[in-house]
DNA sequence: TAGTGGTCTAGACCACAAA
DNA sequence: TTGTGGTCTAGACCACTAA
């Protein structure tokens, strides 16, 4: 889960296939190199080019079938996990502005659900902080964020009308599992007077849990977005599948 | 993508160590058995073993650093692909009665939309079908789906109160991908009509392309759940993510 | 320091798709 | 029939964790 040999040979094959895939050498639909061909080509064993489709594979951008090549599959293309934990990031990716302003930052102690997710004993402290986050000059998203104490402690000390997650990685915090869950809730008066849209507009709500490569909980965020502004995507097929469907059993 | 070789050894493995992880031999943070040791009870290799670990991982179930032994992932019960695109798997396997009536069944000439979703020519027909899905005897979901002719053909001999998807999967239709984008909508005076809600409701809206082994789309849907009732959940990490967070660029 | 997972090789046989 | 990806083996060396 760490990023080890970020130099590896078949990480390097990857991002040469993504490279191509990306730049339209290989579009939608269209069949990939064979093992046997990228072996000669990188020189490798038929192992090392395996791994690196499966790498591919694990980002839902190709299909593969025994006897026939492998193929790009169509649709959207896709985020990094980092670009997913960074609103500021992802802005910029699709070519946007990232702004924020800060509503509300408190040291106090923990609630029962934020002491359980961050796995923290029921009289630990936690640092709050409410964000308002805007595309241009235009809010699109609420995020209440809970951090541990000895990360919070990392944040009161950062600029947090930027990208906290870009500042926390640069000083060696490393984000390496995450869990999201979806759904749709109406906006409170509070939701309606930060996000300037009258209440009980449909809001999509991520609650996202992420975790260090140990395991260990670095935050626990619910993040609100207008719901007709912001979509998520998620691909999976018959052996990759990290996808469920909940019911609230009320 | 298929399911070749359901009875492989690294599958078994895989399969055995899922057994062991939902019967609490392994809970969440767990240890799991070492490559090496897995190599000896089951005579194989330690490639095969990797293997067999490979697929829990697909699946966001463990987690791996190089030096430590392999974790158990927190968090919900993953569900299956198969889970996910039936509503009626799905409802059974949360130990709730599934349910539905049909709304509408049409056979007509395919929308812009549809044609693209579905990879037709804009003269094709496809058969269009609105049921809404209930459990127990609460309505929670409106699903508008499209088939592409050779798939409705066979859809319109079924029984569409039960499930389809089963049905076509005994018919031998393989469904191998998917890909999912989820966002929030108020419900129209259609939506609340067939809900028993009031209009403008929060909705959580899934649209959904499913895809044989060649990559030919097999139906193109249209979920609308009640808001605070369903959501859905994702597990990603930085070595595998199939998730990614879309702007309408309104 | 001992044990673990990460990377890589060089083979083998097989099931399947496509021509 | 040819070439493809799927499965499996038996080795090797290395980076890292945990005791």
């Amino acid at each position: 889960m760490t990023a080890p040999d970020s130099a590896s040979l078949y990480r390097t094959i990857a991002a040469d296939l993504k490279a191509s895939i990306r730049a339209g050498v290989y579009p939608a639909g269209a069949r990939l190199p064979s093992e046997s061909e990228l072996a000669a080509e990188y020189d490798a064993s038929r192992g090392t080019i395996r791994q690196a489709f499966a790498a591919l594979a694990a980002d839902g951008v190709i299909s593969s079938r025994r006897g026939a090549r492998r193929t790009v599959l169509g649709g959207p293309r896709l985020q990094s996990f980092a670009d997913l934990l960074s609103f500021s990031r992802w802005a910029r990716s699709v070519g946007e502005k990232p702004g924020g302003r800060v509503a509300r930052l408190e040291h106090r102690a923990a609630t029962t659900e934020e002491a359980e997710q961050l796995e923290l004993t029921d009289e630990a402290n936690v640092y709050h902080l409410t964000r308002v986050r805007m595309l241009g000059d235009r809010p699109v998203m609420i995020e209440r964020t809970a951090y541990p104490e000895h990360v919070g402690e990392l944040v009161v000390g950062l600029d947090p009308a930027g990208s906290l997650t870009e500042r926390l990685e640069e000083l060696g915090v490393i984000f390496a599992d995450a869990e999201h869950t979806i759904d749709a809730v109406p906006a409170t008066a509070e939701d309606a007077r930060l996000l300037a849209v009258r209440p009980r507009v449909p809001l999509l709500r991520e609650r996202r849990r992420t975790t260090d490569p140990a395991g260990a909980p670095l935050e626990w965020s619910e993040d609100r977005y207008l719901g007709q502004e912001v979509a998520f995507t998620v691909r999976n097929s018959v052996n990759r599948n990290s996808l469920s469907r909940w019911h609230s059993g009320r």
